[in-house]
DNA sequence: CATATGACGTCCT
DNA sequence: GAGGACGCCATAT
C-alpha cells in the first residue's frame, strides 16, 4: 500500500502542529495546499492508527469539538490525550481556539497575549 | 457512469 | 446559539 503524496503533505502539516495546541481539519487542509478540502483531510486521518506516532488527536472541528467517529468512545480518548498535553476544555466539552488553537505565522505572539492573560 | 457517504466548513434562518 | 441547506471531493458500491 502506497501512500498518496495528499496523504504525505497532511501527515507532515500535522506533525507540526505544537504541543499543547489544536488545529481545526480547514487549516490543516488549507496549511497542505488543499484549501477548502477539511473533509478529505478528515478521510485521511481515518486511517491514521490511534498508536501512531503523528498527534492526530491535536486535530479537531472548527467549532472547538472533538468530531465524532463511528468508532464509541474513541473521542473521550482524544480528550484524554489534549488533556495530558494542557488543552483545556470548557464544561461543554469545547476548547478554545482562541487560546490554544495553532497560529502557524504568529504562535510566539499569540503566546504572549495567553502569558499575560495569566 | 450514478449515488451515497463521511474524523468538515460556511452561510442563512 | 441551535439547526438546516449547501458546498467540496475522495471512496465505495
Amino acid at each position: 500500500m502506497s501512500l498518496g503524496e495528499r496523504d504525505q503533505r497532511v501527515y507532515a502539516t500535522v506533525c507540526s502542529i505544537p504541543l499543547g495546541r489544536v488545529a481545526t481539519y480547514g487549516q490543516i487542509a488549507t496549511l497542505s495546499g488543499m484549501r477548502g478540502m477539511a473533509r478529505q483531510v478528515g478521510y485521511v486521518l481515518f486511517d491514521v492508527p490511534s498508536n501512531s506516532t503523528i498527534p492526530w488527536h491535536r486535530v479537531i472541528n472548527a467549532r472547538g469539538e472533538i468530531s465524532q467517529r463511528s468508532e464509541f468512545g474513541a473521542e473521550l480518548g482524544q480528550r484524554h490525550r489534549l488533556e495530558l498535553e494542557g488543552v483545556q476544555f470548557d464544561e461543554r466539552g469545547r476548547v478554545c481556539l482562541n487560546t490554544f488553537g495553532w497560529n502557524p505565522d504568529g504562535d510566539c505572539e499569540e503566546k504572549k497575549q495567553t502569558d499575560l492573560w495569566e
